[in-house]
DNA sequence: CTGAAAGCGCTTACAG
DNA sequence: CTGAAAGCGCTTACAG
């Protein structure tokens, strides 16, 4: 008759049942191509099998000093650039062996160095930290942190590898396309000062306007922390008689905002104004008129910073700034600019 | 002179350091109220700082047979219904000095398994399982699950304390609605097969319509998993020829999907044609028409299911069964039937 | 191919 | 108020 154990079954209990040292059914548990006699194997799996023998990842990892997990810092997932962001993540650490711990910090500075404390207390292999508002440590150095880190998105911390798009270029290029269609007066929707993403593709559309010795005007609206932000200032700009052509978002969450405004103020987008994100957003191919917007590869930037930290992990050197390229998707809510008729 | 430590300091290190028992320090760093003369404490305090002591959660909970964290189970965040849930179950876990372990599934079954094996075997205290669409292992209980558990969502298994949202009623009251306004043809679109919460909402709306005698027809959608399959189906109805007055979608994203298909057809909404939808995503109020849809108090069913876990660890009695209500948010996407002109 | 034993870093009765 | 020691469940040289 079996004694009745309380908890579970650990790797002793099915040593005992299988017959066997428990150095003998660690090997089999965990070390596929240990030799093992192919009876003894079978005799453990069994064993483990019928007592429900499910082994302990935290003695597994205290023994190793290493647990095969990464922690993701990230400041909230109910946005999609975030949140796919993070499913990429977790797919391409599963399928290099590793697991993912998940830390949200809420966009609070020190709520983020909590999150970081606990994932470094749960012995994290190694950080993923995605850009976040306002909750950078500047000038951290990767030996502060004490645990390898890369990081996803601008940020303001040397010494780290770090993956992220071209954002200037990406606002740069897409102040160019406007500009293209003939658009000479902008307005920026931003939150200049906490995300760093924002301010990079605000310099970028300066830096393409400033290139131009064309007469142009830019107003930017700072401040803005989601679609009703934007929506209210849109909303007061075109009852105060908007002059603006060309509306560009710092991410669609914006420019979603700055549509309802301008179809509720009677403005038609884009015979009137044009309007242009960032991020594409999988609604933004959905409402109407769909929006233009610079497509970020927030999936692949999640897969390099993976394959980066293995790097960092194994021993090998990384890449110190991976770069990507935003691309144009060109949609309905952009247009030739409309000369008063 | 200190010798060089591989790895992080552990509570030896401090105890050195300070000149104490590593019990001592335990009681230091875990045991806020366990009396310690102050000068002692204090000298551990100091010790831990210099040395940049972080406490090793895997040997503590290793020692403990608990560790203080709820695994949640959940098929995917890029939809913001669930990313929303993990957000509340995340804070609500933190505010009861609970730490989350995410795992995602994908939806799939056999992931789902493996997903369920991590998290126990990382020891977390208990699992909150948020609905899916076609990972659901239906009739398994509690006690084949061998850690406590909570269910979200609509799902096939007994014995479970389980919060939701009365979807049948939902559907019912969304229909009750649109009738209200006039309609008797309608079409419902969902994934019928797949996902419990949908059909709960379809049979609510065929009991709703059963108990009125006046003639009145409904077709069915099945099979959809996105915006573009509900943009597809519509478009190919419009085409054909729509004759329903009123389109109820299983979700917000169907019934983001189907306002394009219409837009594109030039079918106006909601002239023509009235939408609605389920579940309210934050999009939905900024889409023009705006989308009258069923709420689903997301959030809340998260912090429940936390507390009710709690409740669970805490050897308490579980409530079995809780259940809330959607409300309707009347918006821009319906009005009254528009009689044949 | 297999086992005895030390060790991973904590916690917690048990003594004092 | 403090410490010595056993124990949590694994892994991994080291022997055989």
């Amino acid at each position: 008759m079996k004694r009745l154990k309380i908890g579970a079954a650990s790797i002793r209990d099915v040593a005992q049942a299988a017959g066997v040292s428990v150095a003998t059914v660690s090997r089999v548990i965990s070390k596929p191509d240990y030799p093992v006699a192919e009876a003894t194997r079978q005799r453990v799996r069994d064993a483990a099998q019928q007592l429900g023998f499910t082994p302990n990842a935290l003695a597994r990892g205290l023994a190793r000093s290493r647990t095969d997990t990464i922690g993701i810092v990230v400041p909230g997932i109910t946005n999609p650039y975030n949140a796919v962001m993070v499913e990429a993540i977790d797919r391409e650490a599963r399928e290099n062996g590793l697991r993912t711990l998940l830390g949200l910090t809420s966009g609070d500075e020190d709520r983020r160095e909590e999150v970081i404390e606990d994932l470094v207390s749960r012995r994290a292999d190694g950080l993923i930290i995605c850009a976040s508002a306002a909750d950078h440590r500047a000038g951290r150095t990767p030996a502060q942190l004490g645990v390898p880190a890369v990081l996803v998105g601008e940020q303001p911390n040397p010494g780290f590898p770090m993956v992220k798009t071209d954002n200037h270029r990406a606002g740069y290029q897409a102040t160019e396309y406007l500009w293209s269609l003939g658009h000479r007066s902008f307005i920026y929707l931003t939150t200049r000062e906490s995300w760093h993403d924002f301010h990079q593709r605000g310099e970028g559309m300066q830096a393409f306007l400033s290139s131009r010795s064309e007469r142009h005007v830019l107003e930017i609206c700072d401040g803005l922390f989601g679609e009703v932000d934007a929506y209210r200032r849109i909303s007061e700009a075109c009852s105060a008689g908007l002059s603006a052509t060309a509306i560009l978002a710092s991410t669609d969450r914006h420019a979603l905002g700055a549509l309802a405004a301008l179809t509720d103020a009677h403005l038609p987008v884009p015979a009137g104004v044009s309007v242009m994100g960032f991020d594409d957003y999988v609604t933004s191919g959905f409402i109407r008129p769909s929006l233009t917007t610079m497509q970020m590869p927030v999936a692949e930037m999640g897969r390099t910073a993976v394959a980066l930290l293995c790097d960092v992990l194994g021993g090998k050197p990384a890449e110190h700034e991976t770069l990507f390229n935003a691309e144009l998707i060109e949609r309905g809510s952009t247009a030739t600019v409309a000369d008063a008729p």
